[in-house]
DNA sequence: AGCACGCCGACT
DNA sequence: GTCGGCGTGCTC
């Protein structure tokens, strides 16, 4: 008798075992497809993780389907998501879940069938059942869903109970491929037609009927010009009607073949290297493929405009010309229609892209295409790290420093670096990681030989780095030169951007209106009545929003505290700078780029279109702006509030408020002529200014790495956070309480906290968390995590805390 | 993730 | 007194 653990969709601590029959016997592997019942009714598609021979010491199920003919991942997948479930802490059913397409993750649903035999007379039944058992009689079929809508109440498994015990109705799980492939009508003419006579014959019988003559007049040539018609687009250029085409149907001159065609366009990688790589281009190439014979990870540290890009496009044909699959990977907003483009343009269209705006079918079709190795090139964000590669040779990943990288919510909490270079492993294959700031833990494995290291110092085409200029907000002040949170200095630049014709980008780090309301009578600041959080001022929609449970609320004019009605926005957001400048420059055409603006599908896209077309003169944004964007014509770039970046209580904040003034200030004068940033500031002395005037990243690696190693955070340590969460605040800190003493005497000094985090309540479950400091040692890491784990399970079995809930993140950012 | 079971408060 | 809400445990 054979077994097959397999891994089911959900969070379960361990897989489940089930009886393989014997017709499956032959044909089932690891890395199947299967339906498999779990509990009474449900049915799943899961992943068949082993075969073996051990009967499991409790009865078994059989495996009810195998849903493909072959399996859907590689034993590499399996491999690996064992790993970043250890790794991370979390189940393979979370990873399956992350890395499935959602519709190869098939799960039943209950359909309600009307029992025919039944009849139509209800007069046994009582009020509930009756209108349940005449929806079913009219509709044939119902969901449990709709059953809820109908008696418009939740609980409705007893009706249901019921009405099945009076055998009204049966219950059906259905498990449906939810997959679809693509049909396309393509038209074509009957056999007796294509011969030239017969068809001449028929244009003269067609005399009256000359719209259908327009017709097969217009599908004759199509045919002839591309080869195959398409219903649609013979339609649309005859313009004819479906009605008239019908006709021709009908009389048997043409037919219509529906054909599956793909999403996703293949073709044969053709690299077109059209390009010459500068002197320090080409070095720096040859010294990746230096350290590629005797490193897997190199790190190639080329600042803004150095043309990273070209080296990885020839390090990828190298890799193509072998035969093997490349995955390309960014930051999800950095994912723009320029790198696809720039890439397209060597690659053609065979390079498949990979991201969450892509839909569900699609998302088959590339996977699928990845695993045949159709696909040779991945171009995506984090996610396509999980596809099913066959022959891996090459990662790059770009922006290597980006924290986007690092998966927040849900599980499986993976950072792709990291992952991507165990995975890299597994194939024996070459990871290639790129930034102008590389993040410091990278830096400091180049530095430890651990990585190679290629550094590229030289802007493309000689363009210098642009002139960074801290501007002192207090001087300012004191001056009373100010307008509002724009400085002199800054005012002055964007006039002169503007008159010269050049355009303009404005970074500030906190989207909305303002922060928080304040009475200024009694100080009292509305806050989320979920969450620990003061409520932000959405202008444009004259609500307050919680950033935290995304709860809206209207704007508050009378102060709830003391009555008066003295309530003013304070500190500022994208929306405020926004319309302060429309004050201040009338004349100028202003955007803002935030999450808010460009919420909806294509507004990233569009706004990049309207600055590339400067159609824009001054653009507003957060963080996104900072990645992937090039414009040749911007060459002002300035920062509203450094302080702002530097104020975070986070062991990270220097690196990440370096990184970012460095990279928005890429942003400026890119190709023609230099480009000025102007940082405006109120301390001024802060050191991590002073190496962004001098694009310094050495001596910022420095200075912070030496604070780490004092400080016992990475890349010296490895961090292990956990939050704990429960509805009640004395609970939640409780089993902290219990579990620190617990770990106490297996991390000694490394543990920090437990505490409440600065926001200490969300959607009305508190939270403590406490941070576990691990020495860089694999084993001994393993060895924690296998104990914590085991003590949150110990923690669960008393009553108490049995619905606390415990997250563990890994190397969190 | 569902779903079943069991305990406790709000209406007939 | 019962219905329905919600917390808790279990699924190979």
């Amino acid at each position: 008798m054979k077994y097959a653990d397999v891994i089911l969709p959900l969070a379960l601590p361990r897989n489940y075992t089930y009886a393989v029959p014997e017709n499956m016997e032959a044909s089932l592997q690891p890395g199947s497809r299967v339906a498999v019942q779990l509990g009474k009714q449900k049915k799943y598609a899961g992943i068949v993780k082993a075969i073996h021979e051990q009967a499991p010491p409790y009865k078994t199920k059989p495996l009810l389907d195998m849903l493909d003919a072959a399996p859907v991942v590689y034993p590499v997948q399996l491999d690996f998501w064992t790993w970043i479930a250890a790794y991370y802490m979390c189940t393979e059913g979370e990873v399956l879940n992350a890395a499935l397409p959602a519709h190869l993750k098939l799960s039943s649903e209950t359909l309600l069938l009307f029992n025919d035999e039944y009849g139509d007379d209800f007069t046994a039944l009582d009020d509930d059942e009756y209108l349940i058992a005449e929806a079913l009689l009219i509709r044939k079929e119902l969901r449990v869903e709709e059953v809820q809508l109908i008696l418009d109440k939740s609980e409705v498994y007893s009706v249901i109970k019921k009405l099945l015990e009076k055998k009204v109705l049966l219950v059906y799980e259905e498990l449906k491929e939810v997959y679809k492939e693509k049909k396309e009508n393509y038209v074509q003419l009957h056999a007796e037609y294509q011969e030239e006579s017969r068809l001449a014959a028929l244009f003269d019988e067609m005399g009256r009927a000359p719209k259908q003559m327009e017709l097969l007049l217009a599908y004759l040539h199509l045919l002839k010009t591309a080869g195959s018609v398409k219903q649609t687009e013979l339609l649309k250029k005859s313009g004819a009607t479906t009605a008239q085409l019908k006709g021709l149907i009908d009389k048997n001159i043409l037919w219509v073949e529906k054909r599956t065609v793909d999403r996703i366009a293949t073709g044969k990688v053709d690299a077109q290297i059209d390009f010459v790589l500068s002197p320090a281009q080409e070095t720096a190439l040859e010294a990746v493929r230096r350290h590629f014979t005797d490193k897997q990870v190199t790190l190639l540290h080329g600042v803004t405009s150095s043309g990273k890009t070209q080296v990885y496009v020839k390090m990828m044909e190298e890799c193509l010309a072998n035969g093997k699959q490349v995955l390309y990977l960014l930051p999800e907003i950095g994912l723009t229609a320029q790198i696809i483009r720039r890439l397209q343009k060597h690659f053609g269209s065979s390079i498949g892209i990979y991201h969450s705006r892509f839909n569900n079918n699609e998302r088959v079709e590339i996977w699928n295409k990845v695993k045949s190795g159709e696909i040779q090139i991945i171009l995506g964000a984090r996610s396509s790290l999980l596809l099913p590669f066959k022959d891996l040779g090459l990662i790059i990943l770009d922006e290597e420093h980006d924290s986007s990288y690092k998966q927040q919510d849900p599980a499986p909490r993976y950072h792709a670096r990291d992952a991507a270079i165990y995975y890299a492993s597994l194939f024996k294959a070459k990871v290639l990681l790129g930034s102008a700031t590389p993040s410091l833990e990278s830096y400091f494995n180049a530095q430890q030989g651990k990585y190679g290291l290629v550094e590229l110092n030289e802007r493309f085409g000689g363009v210098e780095m642009p002139a960074i200029e801290i501007v002192d907000i207090k001087k300012e002040m004191a001056e009373k030169t100010m307008d509002g949170h724009f400085t002199e200095a800054l005012r002055n630049a964007i006039t002169q951007s503007i008159a010269d014709g050049k355009q303009v980008i404005l970074f500030q780090n906190r989207r909305g209106y303002a922060p928080f309301l304040l009475c200024t009578t009694c100080g009292w600041i509305p806050h989320c009545k979920q969450c620990d959080v003061s409520l932000t001022y959405h202008r444009n929609q004259d609500k307050l929003h919680c950033h935290y449970c995304g709860t809206r609320y209207p704007y508050v004019h009378t102060c709830t505290a003391c009555g008066s009605q003295t309530l003013e926005p304070k500190s500022f957001g994208t929306e405020k700078i926004e319309d302060d400048l429309q004050v201040i420059f009338p004349e100028a055409r202003i955007a803002r780029m935030d999450v808010d603006a460009v919420r909806n599908k294509d507004s990233h896209n569009k706004l990049i279109q309207l600055l590339e077309e400067r159609s824009i003169d001054i653009l507003v944004g957060t963080q996104m702006v900072v990645k992937g964007l090039d414009f040749e014509n911007v060459n002002l770039v300035g920062i509203l509030s450094a302080d702002n970046l530097l104020g975070f209580p986070d062991f990270r904040v220097n690196e990440r408020a370096f990184q970012l003034m460095e990279q928005v200030s890429g942003r400026a004068g890119r190709k023609h002529g230099m480009g000025k940033v102007l940082i405006q500031a109120s301390n001024t002395r802060h050191p991590i200014l002073h190496y962004v005037t001098t694009h310094d990243y050495k001596a910022m690696y420095e200075s912070e790495i030496a604070e780490r190693q004092v400080f016992g955070y990475p890349p010296f340590f490895r961090l292990l956070k956990l939050t704990i969460r429960h509805k009640n605040q004395q609970v939640a800190e409780q089993a902290a309480m219990i579990l620190a003493s617990w770990l106490q005497p297996h991390i000694g000094a490394q543990l920090v906290g437990p505490a409440a985090p600065l926001v200490a309540k969300v959607r009305n479950n508190y939270l403590q968390e406490m941070l576990i400091k691990l020495p860089r040692e694999a084993r001994l890491i393993a060895h924690i995590k296998r104990v914590l784990q085991e003590f949150i399970i110990q923690l669960r079995t008393e009553k108490k805390f049995r619905s606390v809930v415990i997250t563990p993140d890994v190397d969190g950012v």
